[in-house]
DNA sequence: CCGCCGCCCTGCTTGC
DNA sequence: TGCAAGCAGGGCGGCG
């Protein structure tokens, strides 16, 4: 599942290979995966144009075209965005693809067929709905406090809202609990302010951590090039159910909170 | 505004 | 061993 890590990984190989070139066509084989504004074609409005960025923004990559308008990409749990060099073969479930005037061309797979990449206007605010980046300065532990204050939601359900932080995933909301030794089960208002900024810090510090590693491949990841992460070969506890924790050798437990799978130390998560 | 639930999909795991 | 059923999961829309 591609989060904020592997998203800026994939966002740093784009920005490398595919800035400046010009889209000469574009091959959508799963129409519902291509979503653009009402009354827009998606092909004939992305035909012609230039990439002149490619950013992140939570767990979304943002591609700058040249009139203004952007292209956002959603990869949701298996998608994939991979930049192939001419004449390449289809890869698996290559569903979407932008052919530039070289050739060459950016494919967006997706076997489970969750993945969107959405066509957006110029002036449209199309990221209203997110949180805060957690690896900004906005991302302050007075604001975490702020958030946390009076929600009796799970605190892990809570680093999951994407409306109040944006980003995190699964892997590292499990991975930050562990790191700041709280349950994930606690109602987020029951934290202390030193437990929140343990959180807090854990958080950047996972995130930064799988970055300069180049993400986590548990199932699909891969990052622009078709090269996978390094970051799950150092999880502490994401899908480590059975083995010992590594602060103090108790099994590690996997239960089920907020409808996701949730992997965490009976003994030194409080 | 808040929180919960069902849905979308298909590869993989489980169980008979 | 083989096959079918069920699970997993991020985000979104609907609902209370």
């Amino acid at each position: 599942m591609p989060e904020l890590p592997e998203v800026e990984t994939i966002v740093r190989g784009l920005a490398r290979s595919i800035c400046g070139k010009t889209i000469a066509k574009v091959a959508i084989g799963l129409p519902k995966m291509a979503v653009a504004p009402a009354g827009v074609n998606f092909q004939r409005a992305v035909r012609g144009e230039r990439i002149s960025s490619v950013r992140r923004r939570g767990k979304l990559t943002v591609i700058g075209l040249e009139s203004g308008r952007r292209l956002i990409v959603s990869l949701r749990m298996t998608g994939r965005l991979v930049v192939l060099r001419p004449g390449r073969a289809a890869i698996p479930y290559e569903h979407i693809s932008l052919f530039f005037t070289d050739g060459s061309r950016l494919a967006f797979a997706d076997s489970r067929q969750f993945g969107r990449m959405r066509l957006v206007e110029r002036d449209e605010a199309w990221d209203a709905h997110l949180g805060v980046e957690p690896l900004s300065g906005d991302f302050t532990p007075e604001r975490f406090i702020g958030m946390l204050s009076g929600r009796t939601t799970p605190i892990k359900a809570l680093l999951l809202d994407q409306r109040r932080i944006a980003g995190v995933g699964n892997i590292y909301a499990c991975e930050a609990l562990w790191g700041a030794r709280i349950r994930p089960g606690t109602p987020a208002k029951a934290l202390t302010k030193p437990a929140i900024r343990r959180l807090h810090d854990a958080l950047v510090e996972v995130l930064q951590r799988s970055i300069a590693m180049r993400g986590t491949s548990v199932d699909d990841y891969v990052d622009a090039r078709g090269r996978q992460g390094g970051f799950q070969n150092v999880l502490s506890v994401y899908g480590r159910a059975g083995s010992g924790c590594e602060r103090c050798g108790r099994a590690i437990v996997r239960t089920v909170l907020a409808q996701r799978g949730t992997w965490w130390c009976r003994t030194c998560q409080r």
